[in-house]
RNA sequence: UGGGAUGUCGCCAAGUGGUAAGGCACCAGACUUUGACUCUGGCAUCCGUAGGUUCGAAUCCUGCCAUCCCAG
């Protein structure tokens, strides 16, 4: 029987996914990654859990890496004006990077995780694809767009056709504490969610600048060029009369504000774009795009290019932001993804 | 110093005798494996100030203070 190793992180979803498996027959096991000095908790929470279901548990140390691949990449995300996705660098580089490396050597030939998401392989080409979740509500297949055919060959995940309802009652049928916890939310390594405190306690000075608007005329100082993305409203303190937002950050370090209406892009180009259904693409195609995580996807052509692609949206999409992930989908197929790297209105 | 105007929540702003609208900002929740967005709730016992008239005033009267504009 195949030997699996569960990513616990100490919630619902993955020991649910753990207790599926096992009652499947898998081999299984159960491992979190410690990724901070204050990770402790939950490390605990996920060891509870594996010793409930009666797996064997590993504690895997990834603080240097979680360091060196999520939190420095994220960091200087902000400094240049963007405003990064640390969960998608964390997913790609640690959960299915290290992690997947560390159960191999552990002997175990596949991992699993609890994402809300289903990996197949196509009996056409041979290749691994990724479905998004039944529950639409929950679905996390934006979260894997950038797993490669060889992660991919050694994932499974249990919750693909389950929904948040009933793997709380599958969690609560195997007696797990845990099957009632809430959801996670904010940055992990950021639980109050001022990741602005964050960036100054790790030595980043915020940039200043000022707020203007596309006529030129000045609102005064910002507190910091990291603290704002394109979209943002709250946090502006400027009393504008009617909702004002952070519509586009410039190089010298001023932050450019107004209406909604001025936050539509039809274009927007993507790097670090991966496939996943196939190898690459040749030729333009239409796909649905998801350009933050949220539930739903717009219709757009894609474009291939040299450097990545380029999205031409059916309708304005709003608040495209550099840095942040941009998905593509062919229904409920993953058929890729990457980072945006900047739009244009048309 | 004359003449005029204005002073209501951090900002804008309703209200002209009957016991303080609204918007923005802000705060708190909800939503959420990222940032945002969005939604819900909170937010002036008091209307520059001191008196007066009145059953009752932010609304009427008077003094004072402040600010702005025009003169000078």
């Amino acid at each position: 029987m195949e030997r699996v190793l569960v990513a616990m992180s100490g919630g619902v979803d993955s020991a649910v996914a753990t207790g599926l498996l096992k009652a499947q027959g898998y081999v299984v096991g159960g491992a979190t990654m410690l990724l901070r000095d204050s990770g402790r908790p939950e490390t605990r929470e996920a060891y509870l859990s594996a010793e409930s279901l009666g797996v064997p548990f590993w504690i895997f140390d990834m603080r240097q890496e979680f360091h060196q691949c999520v939190i420095g990449p994220f960091c200087h995300s902000y400094q240049i004006g963007q405003t990064p996705n640390p969960c998608v660098l964390c997913n790609n580089r640690l959960k299915f990077g290290y992690f997947l490396d560390r159960a191999i050597e552990l002997g175990f030939e596949k991992i699993a995780t609890g994402h809300y998401a289903t990996v197949r392989q196509d009996p056409q080409t041979g290749r691994y694809v990724v479905y998004r979740g039944a529950d639409s509500q929950k679905d996390q297949s934006y979260m894997l767009h950038g797993l490669t055919q060889r992660q991919l060959s050694h994932v499974l995940l249990p919750l693909g056709e389950m929904t948040k309802p009933q793997v709380r009652q599958a969690g609560e049928a195997m007696g797990l504490k845990v099957a009632g916890k809430r959801d996670s939310q904010d940055i992990c390594f950021i639980p109050d969610g001022d990741y602005m405190s964050y960036l100054k306690s790790r030595g980043i000075v915020p940039r200043p600048g000022r707020f203007v608007d596309r006529q030129g005329r000045d609102y005064g100082p910002h507190q910091g060029f990291e603290k704002y993305t394109v979209g943002q409203r709250r946090g502006l303190d400027i009393a504008y009369g009617s909702r004002i937002y952070v519509v586009e950050k410039q190089p010298d370090g001023n932050v450019v504000i107004g209406p909604n209406e001025a936050l539509f892009s039809r274009r927007v180009w993507v790097k670090e774009v991966n496939y996943i259904p196939f190898e690459t693409v040749d030729r333009p195609i239409r796909v649905s795009a998801k350009l933050r995580y949220s539930p739903q996807s717009a219709p757009c052509t894609l474009y291939p290019e040299p450097e990545g692609c380029q999205l031409l949206f059916d309708t304005p999409q709003r608040a495209v932001t550099a840095g942040q992930s941009a998905v593509f989908y062919a229904g409920d197929l993953l058929v890729g993804g990457g980072v945006i790297a900047g739009c244009c209105q048309e």
